[in-house]
DNA sequence: CTGAAAGCGCTTACAG
DNA sequence: CTGAAAGCGCTTACAG
C-alpha cells in the first residue's frame, strides 16, 4: 500500500543539482538561480515528493508536536480545550497528541516514558482539584516532564504549582453566581462542587463564602458537599444532602461543579418531585452543548474553552512563564428562577 | 527549562562501551554480558536518559505515530471513538494525534501536506454522508493518501470507498429501530437524517423501507426529511416536516439520525405543546453520556463507538485490508413508549 | 560478546 | 549561486 517515498536525494539526481541545493529550494531560500530553483521544483512535483518532517527534526531537535493529557476526552468539556488547542497548533505548524491521564498517575511502569521518548516540543496537562495525596503524586510527575520539556496547565492550577497555566478565576466566578442567585431572591444556596486546595485564593469555596458573606448569608456547613465530577456523583451528592435535611431547611438552589453534575442533580430532583425551577433552581458550570436541552435548560458558566486550550498552545510555543486567566460568561437559561417565597412543598 | 537530552554516546563513554553496546541493551538483547549490561545501564539511570523515539524512527522508518481525522470532536460521537483508538494505540506503543476533518476538505493550499510530511504510520478517518460533489472531493484526497499510508475508515462508507473500514450495519440497525417502533404500536415512523447514497446495501433508507415494508406500512414521503446532524438542524427538519403537514397526519415517532439531532426535535416538540412521549415518542441514535438525562430520557441505539476506534487501530496496524461491522444495542428508555390509540391532538 | 562503519533523510556551516 | 562534508541520534549488518 504505502509505496517507498522519495527522498530528497532522488530529487537530487533527478534535477541535477546538489541535496544542499534541494534542501534551499524547499526552505525557500532566496540564494538560489531561478533556473536552478525551476528545475528542482520540476523534479519535485513529478516525484510528488514531500519532505520528512521528522528528518528535518533530527538536526533541528523540533519535533513540532505537541501532547495534551486530560482526565476524560468523554466530557465535553475537555474536547473543546483539544479542540481549540489543535486549531491553534495546526495554525503555528504543530501537531497535537492524546495521552492518557495515566501518563501521570502511576510511577509504576514509569508511563511518562512515551511522552519523553517522543521528544514533544511542549506539553498541556489539564488537571482537576485532586486529594491531597494523589495531587502530591501527579505534581511530581509534572517536574519531572518539565525537566525535559516545556509543560503549560489548564484547569484548577493551586498557586504552589509553579507553573505557567491558563485557568479561571474561580473565586470571581463563584462570587457572581451566588449573587446572581442572591438577586433572585435565594438564600439558602448549596455548593456541590470539588474538594478544596488550601490556600489558593481563587478556589471556588472562597468566592462561595464570599458571595454569602457579601448577601449577608450565613455558610451553612450541609450546604456545601463534594463530590466527584460524573452525573452519578451528581446525583449521590444532592441525594445525600437532601436525605440529611427536614424539607424544610432544603436549598432552593444548587450550583455545581459542573454541567455533568447538574445533570445529575437534575435526575435526583425529577425522581423526588421537585419542580425545577420552581422549587429549586440549578447551575451549572462548562456550558456544555447539552445544556440548552436539558430541563429545564440548564443556566451555566461558560468558560471558553477553545480560548484557554488556544491560549495554552500560545504560552507553550512563546516560552511565556506567566499564569493567565481567561473571561467566562453567565448564560442565563430557564433552570434558574425567581424564588416562590410562598412555594408550598 | 528543557535541558539538553542526553544521547547514546554520553552513556556510551560514561559506561565505556561503543554506541552499539548501549543500543543492544536499550532493545533488550541477550548478547550482552551481564558485567556489560549493569555498566550501562547504570549510566542511563544516573542520567535519566530515554533513547528518541525520532532518531529510532528514522532507520527503521516507522514514526509510532497514527492521526485521525474527524468532523468534529466536540461531537461526544466523535470523542468516543478517539478514545477507543487512543487507547488502543497506546497499547500498542502508538500514539494519535488529531487533524481537522480541513485536511481532506479542499485542494486549496494541500491541506494534507501536513499529514504526509508527518509520515504517519497510519491514518483513520472518520466519514459522514456527504453530498455528492463533496464527497468525491474527499474521496479523491483519502486515495492520495492511501498511496503513502495506510488509512482505514470509520462510520459510513459506501460500498465504492474502497477500503478497509468499520462501520455499522446501519441497515440491519434501522429495520431493528422500525420494528422496535412498530412493536409499541406505532404505525406513522418518521426518519430525519443524513443524505442518502446510492447503492449502499447497508444505508439506512434500506433498513427504514425495509422495516417499513415487514411491517406491511406505506413509506410516505413526507415523513422522510433530510438534514445535518446538529441539534439545530434537527429541530429545523422537524418543524418542517410538521409544519407541512396537517396535524392528523403529523408522525407518532420520529427516528433521528443522532442524538443531537434528537434533542432539537424535542425541543421543538416542547415549544409545540407536543407531549412525550404520549404525543410523540423519539428514537436517537448514539447513544451519547446525556442521553439518560434528557426529557424524557432518550431512547438510543448505542453503537460501541470506543470499540469501533479500537478495531480501527487494529486494522490499520495489523494492515488488514476488509471491512468490519461493530455490533450495536438498543437502549430502551423513556423517550419511546406504545402509541396512545385513543390520544387526543 | 563487542566495536567500527555505514546508513536513515534531512540541515548547516564552510569553501569556492 | 552551488556543492562536499559533517552532523542530528539512533540501528544494522559485518568483522572479529
Amino acid at each position: 500500500m504505502a509505496s517507498e517515498n522519495a527522498t530528497i536525494y532522488d530529487i537530487a539526481s533527478d534535477a541535477g543539482v546538489s541535496i544542499a541545493t534541494v534542501s534551499r529550494v524547499l526552505r525557500g531560500e532566496s540564494n538560489v538561480s531561478d533556473e536552478t530553483r525551476q528545475k528542482v521544483q520540476r523534479a519535485i512535483e513529478r516525484r510528488n515528493y514531500r519532505p520528512s518532517s521528522i528528518a528535518r527534526g533530527l538536526m533541528s531537535k523540533k519535533t513540532h508536536s505537541l501532547g495534551i493529557i486530560l482526565p476524560k476526552l468523554l466530557n465535553p468539556h475537555y474536547a473543546m480545550i483539544f479542540t481549540g488547542a489543535q486549531e491553534e497548533a495546526r495554525m503555528l505548524g504543530y501537531t497535537v497528541s492524546l495521552f492518557p491521564w495515566s501518563s501521570l498517575d502511576t510511577k509504576a511502569y514509569d508511563p511518562a516514558t512515551m511522552l519523553i521518548e517522543r521528544r514533544l516540543d511542549g506539553l498541556i496537562v489539564c488537571v482537576e482539584y485532586l486529594p491531597d495525596d494523589h495531587g502530591e503524586h501527579v505534581l511530581a510527575s509534572l517536574r519531572e516532564l518539565r525537566r525535559v520539556m516545556p509543560v503549560v496547565l489548564i484547569g484548577c492550577v493551586p498557586p504552589w504549582y509553579d507553573f505557567p497555566a491558563v485557568s479561571n478565576n474561580n473565586a470571581a466566578m463563584m462570587k457572581e453566581i451566588v449573587l446572581y442567585l442572591v438577586s433572585l431572591g435565594h438564600e439558602r444556596i448549596a455548593f456541590i462542587g470539588g474538594f478544596a486546595e488550601d490556600n489558593d485564593p481563587q478556589r471556588r469555596d472562597i468566592g462561595y463564602r464570599e458571595g454569602l458573606r457579601e448577601a449577608r448569608l450565613p455558610y451553612i456547613e450541609s450546604y456545601r458537599v463534594f463530590c466527584k465530577g460524573t452525573p452519578e456523583d451528581g446525583r449521590a451528592a444532592l441525594r445525600g444532602m437532601l436525605d440529611a435535611l427536614k424539607p424544610e431547611y432544603w436549598p432552593s438552589a444548587v450550583i455545581a461543579m459542573n454541567d455533568l453534575v447538574a445533570m445529575g442533580c437534575q435526575g435526583e430532583a425529577r425522581d423526588r418531585g421537585l419542580r425545577m425551577p420552581e422549587d429549586l433552581s440549578i447551575i451549572g458550570w462548562d456550558d456544555l452543548f447539552c445544556a440548552p436541552y436539558l430541563c429545564p435548560p440548564l443556566t451555566s458558566i461558560n468558560t471558553h474553552q477553545q480560548q484557554t486550550g488556544a491560549r495554552a498552545v500560545q504560552l507553550l510555543l512563546g516560552g511565556e512563564q506567566r499564569r493567565e486567566t481567561v473571561d467566562w460568561e453567565l448564560v442565563e437559561r430557564a433552570s434558574c428562577a425567581p424564588i416562590n417565597k410562598g412555594k408550598e412543598i
